[in-house]
DNA sequence: TTGAAAGCGCTACCAA
DNA sequence: TTGGTAGCGCTTTCAA
């Protein structure tokens, strides 16, 4: 493996000339340029991560990592916030390091705050799980449009001039479940759905490709109603009762989002337990419980300790390394997880 | 973060005494390693990988990997050797080589001739997907006592010695099966089984891991008869057709290795494709498209890219950072896929 | 515009 | 048994 140092022995020049050349740096002749260029292809030159690692130390960079504060009405970020943590102390190892804020996901205007008081305290990249409003969207536009590195955790804004999106690709994770259903009820099924907000894009999207699947794929399968339980565990035990109780003939719940738990107990206070089959996301502490008892059949799952980690290599390779991002989109992979492969 | 530099300097000491201490390399008072040992520990030291990747550099490592050659007959080996060659060409940046050598799955004398080359050859370390015979046995058990690094792959020899396993847990990959086979009879179910052979442990552990789940918690499924394809499309062909006209009853197919493409031709010529519900293992090529059409409706996935991977990623921490693995068994990830969640 | 040199953390070697 | 030093590849700074 070719490295700097020889390729400026070939080209008669200096480690600094050829570092300025292979990092855009600028500042060089442009003979002496293209002859490092020339001889850095013909040497499939590959930049060695282990040494730029250690010089990054020197930089002491600092990243703000901004997500929602619901751990507790949606776990499923605690997973997510491991993964931040767990290479957080990593980069430690290279003084980088990494300021995490939560944010309400009703609070635009904190989380905009929040974005403010980070670039103020001098971050050189943010991670965010952005609100789907305005105020934060223009924000992450402005940032982008001034060539300051953002990535979108988990929900996207895909115009914003972020550098890259880590997360779900919902309308799949739609169609993923519809599969399932089709699966489990052998093609034919009258199902209540349960979401969180239809005001959340995340969510429509998921019930898009819900219903466009089983539209074009299951016909035998049909959404008799939905609720809406505000990603709330107690209104979702309440409206997923009212819903059970108004349409007996429902064999099969779709859980579009959080309140799974209450869900349930709804279920289960019902004696509904056996005739139910129960589709949700992510096994968080209370869906893996649920999964190993029987009250849920399947859930899918979408990688939360890589959408903590993922947003940090990417900000590091591009700030610290100067690598681009090799693609925008980074989904995760949509795992289905029953009794069996749950642990 | 502590470096070794700013703990010699605590202790008193030069960096090398440090080093020693910290890599248990001797030499050293006993007074100066423990003030070194209660530095380091309250300091809460960590070696900083980049700094001994880069010093590994000078070493020339080289590794050996042996895996089966019926990349053909068992494609799930295509993306093993494409993990394979992906790290190694990373490794390659550190000048650390290795050597991929392929046996035929039934020949164990080829195995151990292939070890014994790739020991004279000088390597450090050696993954292996061990043929499960005694000559293969011996050879790594005695390489393990004399100190000599092997991480085994796919199969294991569990008292070998070996320093780690990379691969599935084939016995819950055998539940996970019945309990997708569960979901999707709802509960009730007669099973045509083809296996490749009776002889092969992982295979017999699947096995056994599907018949005791359903023994235990899914009494309506039954498995009606069985059949041996020695991995051979053709062969499964045959013995999948003969199945399937000798017991007219049976409503799902349980594929517990290769030969998924044979079988699945069996199904069709049938004219059963509609009627039988068909489970196997791993995402090939073939596979995929058999999922993708509506012919498989399931199959379990264990990460052959990670298996190709993770064994290097072992060797090196290990030989060239002097860091033992962090657990003995690095069983992959079981997951399902269905059409929906398949790309 | 360019080169020389120091430094990031760790390891290995030589000399004492 | 120890300390000093050179070197792994890359970046950055300073001086020319």
């Amino acid at each position: 493996m070719p490295t700097i140092k020889e390729i400026a022995e070939l080209a008669g020049v200096s480690r600094g000339t050829v570092d300025r050349v292979l990092n855009h740096r600028g500042h060089v002749d442009s003979i002496k340029e293209k002859k490092v260029l020339e001889i850095a292809k013909a040497l499939h030159y590959t930049p060695c991560p282990a040494g730029k690692t250690l010089a990054i130390k020197k930089k002491n960079l600092r990243f703000g990592y901004i997500l929602f504060s619901s751990t507790s009405s949606n776990p499923f970020f605690i997973d997510v916030v491991d993964g931040i943590e767990k290479r957080a102390a990593e980069l430690g190892e290279y003084n980088v390091s990494v300021d995490i804020r939560y944010t309400g996901e009703k609070n635009p205007e904190l989380q905009v705050k929040q974005i403010d008081e980070l670039l103020e305290s001098g971050i050189s990249g943010l991670a965010i799980a952005p609100i789907n409003h305005s105020l934060v969207i223009e924000r992450i536009r402005e940032l982008a449009s001034n060539g300051f590195p953002v990535v979108t955790v988990n929900s996207d804004i895909s115009d914003s001039g972020r550098i890259a999106y880590v997360g779900s690709n919902f309308y799949k994770s739609g169609e993923t479940a519809a599969g399932i259903m089709n699966l489990i009820c052998a093609g034919s099924s009258k199902v209540g759905m349960v979401m969180g907000s239809p005001l959340v894009l995340c969510q429509t999207e998921r019930v898009a490709g819900f219903t466009n699947r089983i539209g074009e794929a299951y016909k035998g399968i049909e959404i008799t109603a939905t609720e809406v339980n505000n990603d709330d565990d107690i209104l979702s035990f309440v409206v997923t009762k009212r819903l059970l109780e108004k349409h007996p003939e429902i064999d099969s719940l779709f859980l579009v989002s959080a309140g799974v738990l209450g869900a349930c107990r709804a279920v289960s206070e019902l004696g509904f337990t056996e005739k139910l089959k129960v589709v949700c996301y992510d096994t968080t502490i209370a869906s893996r419980e649920l999964i190993d008892s029987g009250a849920i059949v399947a859930a899918i799952t979408q990688e939360p300790f890589y959408q903590g980690t993922k947003p940090l290599d990417i900000l590091l390779d591009y700030v610290g390394m100067g690598v681009e991002p090799e693609k925008e989109y980074y989904y995760t992979e949509l795992g289905i997880k029953i009794k069996e492969n749950l642990y």
